[in-house]
DNA sequence: TCCAAAGACTTCAACAGTAAAGTTAGACCC
DNA sequence: GGGTCTAACTTTACTGTTGAAGTCTTTGGA
């Protein structure tokens, strides 16, 4: 019998154990440091794959959404070219090409060219790719108030605060040379 | 001419502005719930961004430093099983037995029969893996560092303590039904 | 002992992404 | 107004991942 291939939850030692490893191999590391990086990177993660089960139960991929996503803060008339979505999303021109192809294709956008410069390309979200937006964004803000129930809104409010602070400096740490991005927002 | 096929930094709107189009086109949105989340993303993001670019003058991938850094939490011997190792990386087995035949010829890892039990197969790092993981740690951590600079002690203590308690919230919020993972941690 | 079942990979086909080369419409210049 | 340039995709070849099927030991009865 073959195996279910079903990698199922992610199975990985807890945050102390790795960090006390970490330390153990690399004397010279800062425990607090390392918690704090470790922490972000593992709730990313969770919160990933938790999206991701929400949104293919609406029949989208975590990729659709993105695109969906990115139309709709454009605001109406939810209208951009493959190259500046690419730009947004942080992909390659090709696999932005591709992308809008299976998302027409479902009927979430459409793909025509501008009337007046015949090179350029528009795509638009359908009316059917703005509702699952929205099926998506209501079911993604109830998880998100579920995963921060346990903070009050003071703590809410610094741990905003300070993510942002470290937003700025990794932006302006690394201004912007290449570099391809794996991950949603 | 052809273009250059750099997507190069990742043109996206402020954090501000991609919150006021949510809530422009969402009404039911909390700002303060979204704007920690969305920071989340998007520090992910960037910090993996910043990885990729320090791995990469390694000449090791992000794939490939994941499987380092289990196989170096695990601990001497520093040996897993295939199967163990997708689990812990949230891939499934094929994903995996490419993985390590590439790292493999790379001279990463060593991959041998049990020779107690035939079927199962243990990848093994060598020194070179080792070295690579001790080099690349170096390099993370000064990032690392270098992120955190402008949190004082006590700050980066109550930004811990809060990830912990999401990431706690969130592990148990979604058990673990099946999922992929797009990320490293 | 022999054989069915299970476990632990590996192989295969299809799909999504990257890099690089190709295509085509508009722009610029003489 | 014809030739070269450039911008904005698209196509092609290749890599890495998934899901499903296949292989090969080991295990556990009958």
């Amino acid at each position: 019998m073959s195996d279910t291939t079903e990698p199922s939850g992610l199975q990985e030692p807890s945050l102390d154990e790795q960090i006390a490893a970490y330390q153990r191999e690399f004397r010279d590391l800062d425990p607090q440091v390392e918690q704090v990086v470790s922490a972000l990177g593992r709730l990313n993660r969770r919160m990933n794959v938790g999206y991701g089960r929400q949104l293919a139960d609406l029949g989208i991929s975590n990729a659709e959404w993105e695109v969906l996503k990115t139309l709709v803060v454009a605001g109406s008339p939810y209208r951009l070219g493959p190259g500046e979505l690419a730009k947004r999303l942080g992909l390659t021109p090709a696999a932005m090409t591709h992308r809008i192809d299976r998302m027409a294709n479902e009927g979430l956008v459409t793909r025509d060219r501008d009337e007046n410069n015949r090179v350029r390309v528009i795509v638009e979200l359908t009316d059917e790719g703005r509702t699952k937006w929205l099926e998506a964004m209501r079911m993604a803000s109830a998880f998100e108030e579920d995963l921060l129930q346990d903070l009050s809104g003071e703590e809410r409010g610094a741990l905003g605060e300070m993510l942002i602070r470290l937003l700025r400096r990794v932006e302006h740490t690394q201004p912007d040379a290449g570099g391809r991005l794996k991950d949603l927002d």
